[in-house]
DNA sequence: CAGGCGTGGAG
DNA sequence: TCTCCAAGCCT
């Protein structure tokens, strides 16, 4: 029985949150790079970098990808590449790759006019509900909640709503309160405030409820269960999967292949990988490894061996996996590519190619690491 | 709808 | 070392 909120406040009660909480706005709130202005690409362009990452992180990778693609029509002309390349590091790729396409939408689609409510927005790629309602509330003034992880948050003490964060049927609760709360006037500031408080005062953990600027209603904290709230089911442990990485050098330097578009690490690059699960019980040996290697180069017969004489295990953990890979190395005479996308990387080029985090660890395994 | 999809920081 | 994240979206 997710109930919805058995008590709403009178409008008086409205009005004194609104104030309470944009007066603190208006004082404390944070100085962060996106708010110089109400550009709608800079919105846009935080809101996708903001998705499940903390703002310290995103900070430096807004300067960077401001300075490198300045306008919606830049990022929309510019190689993929680039865009993935200012994105190394970031996570979750498929971001890099649909803001493009999104910025390619706003420059064909609508000729470059920003659709300026949250219903059209939502037609970009990579813009779902809360990043459709933070881009018009923030840069068009549409008054639409923008529910993410902190206005679930808040709202879920605030009011004491037991529904599970985690269920996508949750939203519009939250979001039906929302809109009765916020203020008509001023949503893309209020949407703002929501979020500077869930990050604040009304922080996950080790919040201080007693000094947040609407401590007189926050339920939770009044009736002393502020760490009930919000009710989220948690999530499965990663899986372990087993690989061997395949260190090829030549002379031309080390080979590495494109992942898939789709998946995990789309378009990026990284050594050669034999899921070592997929093996017969057999096949644990080089023998077995270097016949699939094969298929990466030219001429097979390669003889691999442990890298750094041993057995490095070099371990990633992932959101919803994490590999533990045997890194195996071997020299080649040839530098004939089989199979594309692949590339032959001298050392001196490494940055060069878009790399996913748990490829530079191999790097660093085999003391490669670069800057 | 449930599961896939990264990373670095904090306790 | 381990757990849980932090301004979600796509299929």
């Amino acid at each position: 029985m997710d109930k919805r909120v058995d008590k709403m406040w009178s409008q008086t009660k409205i009005e004194q949150f609104q104030k309470a909480l944009l007066e603190w706005y208006d004082q404390e709130g944070r100085d962060l790079p996106w708010r110089q202005d109400h550009d709608p690409y800079h919105v846009m362009v935080s809101e996708i970098m903001l998705q499940q990452t903390q703002v310290q992180t995103v900070i430096p990778y807004y300067h960077n990808f401001i300075a490198k693609f300045p306008t919606v029509a830049a990022l929309a002309a510019a190689p993929e590449a680039e865009v993935l390349k200012a994105w190394e590091g970031l996570g979750y790729y498929s971001r890099a790759r649909n803001l493009q396409t999104a910025a390619k939408q706003v420059v064909q689609d609508y000729d470059g006019v920003w659709p300026q409510t949250a219903a059209e927005l939502q037609k970009l790629q990579g813009i779902g509900p809360y990043t459709a309602g933070a881009i018009a509330s923030i840069a068009f003034g549409e008054p639409v909640p923008a529910v993410d992880g902190n206005a679930f948050r808040v709202f879920a003490r605030l009011f004491k709503i037991d529904a599970d964060i985690a269920q996508p049927k949750s939203r519009g609760i939250f979001a039906d309160v929302i809109q009765q709360v916020m203020p008509k006037d001023r949503p893309g500031d209020f949407n703002q405030a929501i979020m500077d408080l869930g990050s604040t005062y009304m922080r996950a953990k080790d919040p201080d409820p007693a000094h947040s600027p609407v401590a007189a209603f926050d339920q939770s904290y009044l009736d002393d269960v502020v760490l009930d709230y919000p009710v989220k089911t948690k999530k499965a442990k990663p899986v372990v999967k087993h690989y061997f990485a395949l260190g090829i050098h030549s002379e031309a330097g080390w080979l590495f292949v494109q992942r898939p578009s789709t998946g995990m690490l789309g378009d990026l690059w990284m050594f050669p990988l034999i899921n070592q699960d997929d093996l017969p019980e057999s096949a644990l040996e080089a023998e077995a490894i270097e016949s699939a290697s094969a298929q990466f180069a030219e001429e097979s017969g390669l003889t691999l061996e442990f890298a750094n004489a041993g057995a490095p295990l070099v371990k990633h953990t992932f959101t919803h996996q994490q590999w533990q890979m045997t890194l195996l190395t071997a020299e080649t005479p040839t530098t004939t590519l089989k199979y594309l996308p692949a590339r032959w990387v001298p050392v001196d080029q490494l940055d060069s190619l878009t790399l996913p985090t748990v490829q530079k660890k191999l790097l660093a395994a085999l003391g490669l690491e670069q800057k």
